[in-house]
DNA sequence: TGTTCTTGACAAACAGTGTTCGTTAGCTAT
DNA sequence: ATAGCTAACGAACACTGTTTGTCAAGAACA
């Protein structure tokens, strides 16, 4: 997904980069396809499977996976309003738990769009901490490690625990998540 | 920020674009200057100020509108580590801030990391929905609008209370957010 | 059968992009 | 005066998405 160009998607399919122009309007448009195709990979777990708050953590680690999976993905997700039939589908699932959790209906569409971005946002995170540029990373621990300790003494406190957990973290935001949204009514 | 390039800045240098690279190893590094520039706007209020809770919410929207005010930055804040001098100064505010509100620290620190991130992400939403592209929004609405009622009911019902609510809808993802890690210790 | 009309396909060109290379000018230190 | 170093710059490389104009095949209609 990351280098991914019309040019590339020709080639592979033996043919000049302008003939795609007719399947496809635009290079987001072909990235917003590719999206969808990729969500239809992510598993909503069945209804007897423990209860409904596993079974909505699951599926989003699942659409987590999925996004993580391939590199550059999760931006896409960040940058396009996604609409394809998987993408539906997996929100109508969603709806479906947070329902069985005895949220009522207008709750919960917000309370998908603000889990799904969410999880989306993490997953790019993941993503560009990954390979692309040990430089920057380097860089940053450094410069939060060398703080003075009088001007920003919680930072100094910290250490590197600032960039501590890895799936621990993302369980845990989760469960703020979840545990936020059935706490928090609507205005 | 959307469509700035090396050759442009080098042009309103009055210089090429080569030349920058004797300041900047980067785009992605210059990218991560203007960013660290722009937060630096972002006010925090002062003590006497209302409660720490209020006082967060102020610091977080003023952070959310920086972003929002630059088309695309949002875009860079999720696509950097950010590790300038102004992006240390606010971690370490919002950090101040989530422990007079009775936090422990390590949990504070995972929780700015998780307001920060989704407040970014929510810029981003928020910015390529405007302008860019009024087709693919408008395709979205029609995608969801007409679904069918038996396959997807909870979606049927909701209609475009999908795509409601802007600032409101914000402000109740704040409050979840901080409900949520007020609610959630750390594993 | 002959003639339009439409659709899919493609090469070439346009207007950009980030980045690297080789070379110059100016300013110190030795 | 010589050497070394830094900033600067033009040119080129290897790409990118998109538009334009052209061409062939098939369908619809007369």
């Amino acid at each position: 997904m990351a280098g991914l160009s019309l040019r590339k998607v020709a080639a592979a399919l033996d043919t000049g980069a302008a003939s795609l122009y007719v399947y496809v309007a635009n290079l987001d448009e072909l990235h917003a396809l590719v999206l969808d195709r990729v969500l239809g990979e992510v598993v909503t777990p069945p209804q007897q499977d423990g209860d409904w708050r596993s079974r909505l953590k699951a599926a989003l680690r699942s659409y987590s996976e999925a996004l993580y999976a391939r590199p550059g993905l999760a931006q896409v997700a960040l940058s396009t309003i996604p609409s394809g039939p998987n993408m539906v589908e997996l929100t109508e699932c969603l709806l479906d738990l947070l329902q069985q959790g005895g949220m009522e209906l207008d709750r919960a569409a917000w309370a998908v769009d603000l889990l799904l971005l969410h999880t989306s946002a993490f997953a790019a995170e993941r993503d560009n901490r990954r390979g692309d540029d040990k430089v920057a990373l380097r860089r940053a621990q450094e410069a939060l490690g060398s703080v003075s300790p009088e001007k920003h003494p919680h930072i100094h406190a910290l250490g590197a625990e600032l960039f501590s957990g890895e799936q621990s973290r993302y369980d845990w935001a989760l469960d703020v998540l979840i545990n936020g949204v059935l706490n928090t009514p609507r205005p």
